[in-house]
DNA sequence: TTAGGGTTAG
């Protein structure tokens, strides 16, 4: 028996070829000089070859295959690749079947797409997808979902695809449903999306979980929550995804209550949850800057050993930072094995939010250093809007410059625009700041001119302030902030005729304010007080603590602001509307809540008045108190008088 | 063979 008669008879058994395949120089030597083995592979034969690397050798061993078994040996060989995500050994298995003219049938071009999409080459995925004559509802539905799956700019070619699928009078299924839907979740989808709702209900697939899911998410991201939830009501059977869903779109509308309740709810009625699910819940505790309740799902997450979802923790540094606690969030940051840009950004915005202009400078520095994550247009946003907050314009502007070079890739956008023009504002170049606005390459936005007002008023800018504040009421009138800061600025500068037309102004358009709303967490119960309020049980208690704190606050120098209220009313009923604003109220409540000497954590929906922040500056003062107070912007700390914004927000 | 929910944003 020659040489190469005792290697192929040591090769009956597929466990022993493969092994002779890997360790033998010599038989691939000897095998590929025979070209055609003498007898066909099975398919584990394949399988192993395949997984161990070695593709040539099973393309080699495809040549004994007849044609009516090739189709299953390139469907093995591809499954093996696809397992491995081997992208050059699935490129060969393909480049094979092309050069042995071997027509694959619909379902093996389908694995292609999904091979390369799963190997993200998308081009070459939609290339196969082009080439193919015959096309099913899978092949469809697996190119529609390669672009679905990236969202952004794709989503658009998700949806023409659908289209020409309808035009080829190929019936969409459930999966393509499902699908398709997740692009409509955007502005410009929407319309299409609600088109697809009705052919989902004359296919009858509006009570498949998948396709309702899908559906309620679509509607929940469009802000149509009403919508989102009806959907969510008629589902026959729920599961984690769409009752996470339904959570979600409550907490991504900052209706972070009704999420809340939805959730208890649930959870009542036997409902699974997990990372996502707690990362949403998360989102909705960080909005109340419910700490207490944030951190029970800390010790759940902790205890059911979910802590090493990235996506998780950084919700967690979220909700630490938006709950005040910055000590929390970073130690959570820390114990990170793998950060995210979203972990990085999560906790620069929270030093941000808290004034603390030279950490975020510091954190960015150390990000750029380490270049394991690259920066992107939020990192800039939050890098900016902290060397804003805390003091560090120069170095901002500095990086500004850094972005306009494209050091790190990153185009500003409008936003960044916007941030530096809140730099120049706050440190005094209030004129600088209005030059910048006119040289942007983007026509400004209400908020950058509000940006700008504000400014004006902090530094007294008359001349500019008027006409900043005239133009903002041209373009946004039914924004009461600006016709208060336009009339604060008159004010300083003794224009009372001025004061009194814009108060008209405001009267004559009916501008109505958001309410105003400040809640504290005690016990872990939110206690929310909105203007005047008497609801709370304890009204009596604040309300003559309140009576109490105005006589001593004065007697301490307090002068309230009655600039601050642009109602048409006498000063003795002006100084009874500002002391009965929410965040009064709630610093009130806290001040017989808790024991004395204990901080005062408040949260305010929208930017504290200028009044309620030196109330609180006094209470600080004269209670011995430290008061940490969030509002729609940042943090403001509030100690022995002082306030951490330095008075600028 | 194809499918749904998630974290950061002045």
């Amino acid at each position: 028996m020659s040489c190469l008669q005792k290697i192929i008879c040591r090769l009956d058994s597929p466990k022993n070829r493969v092994l002779a395949f890997s360790s033998q120089k010599l038989f691939t030597t000897f095998t590929r000089q025979l070209t055609v083995p003498s007898f066909p592979p099975n398919q584990q034969t394949l399988k192993s070859l395949c997984s161990n690397g070695q593709v040539t050798e099973a393309l080699l061993e495809m040549a004994t295959l007849g044609p009516e078994m090739k189709f299953k040996g390139y469907d093995t060989l591809l499954n093996a690749c696809l397992n491995q995500r081997n992208l050059r050994g699935g490129r060969r298995v393909h480049a094979h079947m092309i050069k042995t003219c071997y027509h694959p049938p619909v379902y093996l071009r389908t694995r292609f797409i999904i091979f390369y999409n799963k190997c993200d080459c998308l081009s070459d995925a939609r290339q196969v997808f082009d080439e193919m004559r015959e096309r099913n509802v899978v092949s469809w539905t697996a190119t529609i979902s390669a672009y679905s799956q990236r969202g952004g700019i794709y989503s658009s070619e998700a949806l023409n695809l659908f289209i020409q699928m309808l035009r080829s009078d190929i019936e969409p299924n459930e999966f393509t449903f499902a699908t398709v839907l997740t692009s409509c979740a955007n502005d410009s989808g929407f319309q299409l999306g609600k088109q697809i709702h009705s052919l989902i209900i004359k296919s009858n697939f509006e009570s498949h979980i998948y396709v309702g899911s899908s559906l309620l998410d679509m509607y929940a991201k469009a802000g149509k929550i009403h919508e989102a939830r009806g959907v969510f009501d008629c589902l026959p059977e729920r599961d984690v995804v769409s009752c996470t869903a339904i959570i979600s779109g409550y907490a991504q509308l900052g209706l972070d209550e009704e999420a809340m309740e939805l959730f208890r709810k649930l959870q009542v009625e036997g409902m699974s949850s997990n990372y996502v699910t707690y990362a949403s819940v998360l989102t909705a505790l960080s909005g109340l800057a419910a700490l207490d309740l944030g951190k029970q799902v800390h010790n759940h997450v902790l205890r059911f050993e979910m802590p090493s979802y990235v996506v998780l923790q950084n919700s967690l540094i979220d909700m630490y930072s938006k709950c005040g606690s910055l000590s929390y969030a970073r130690r959570v940051f820390n114990h990170m094995s793998e950060r995210t840009a979203i972990s990085w950004n999560a906790i620069l915005v929270g030093y941000s939010k808290h004034g603390m202009g030279r950490e975020v400078v510091e954190l960015f520095k150390l990000m750029r250093e380490e270049n394991k994550v690259k920066p992107d247009a939020v990192t800039y946003l939050a890098v900016l809007s902290g060397c804003s907050h805390g003091g560090m314009e120069d170095r901002g502007l500095e990086i500004f410059d850094e972005m306009v070079n494209c050091k790190d890739g990153v185009q500003p956008e409008i936003e960044h625009y916007g941030c530096v023009v809140d730099m120049l504002g706050r440190s005094g170049r209030v004129g600088k700041a209005f030059e910048f606005i006119k040289k942007m390459p983007f026509e400004p936005t209400a908020a950058i001119w509000g940006s700008l007002l504000g400014a004006c008023r902090v530094h007294s800018n008359v001349d500019i302030g008027e006409f900043v504040g005239r133009r903002l009421l041209e373009i946004e009138p039914e924004n009461a902030g600006n016709y208060v800061i336009l009339s604060n600025i008159y004010a300083s500068a003794g224009r009372w005729e001025d004061v009194r037309s814009v108060r008209e102004l405001m009267k004559e358009k009916a501008v109505t304010k958001d309410p105003g709303r400040s809640w504290i967490e005690l016990d872990q119960t939110l206690h929310t007080f909105h203007a005047s309020d008497r609801s709370h049980p304890r009204r009596e208690e604040v309300f003559a603590k309140l009576k109490e704190l105005s006589i001593k606050l004065k007697e301490a120098g307090y002068i309230p602001d009655l600039s601050c209220v642009l109602h048409d009313v006498d000063e003795e009923q002006k100084e009874k509307i500002l002391l009965g604003h929410s965040e009064k109220l709630a610093l009130t409540f806290g001040l017989i809540g808790t024991p004395e000497g204990t901080p005062i954590r408040l949260i305010k929906n929208l930017r504290i008045c200028v009044d309620c922040h030196n109330f609180a500056k006094f209470v600080s003062k004269v209670y011995g108190r430290k008061v940490s107070l969030r509002d729609k912007n940042r943090f403001h700390h509030i100690v022995e008088g002082t306030c951490s914004c330095g008075d600028y927000w």
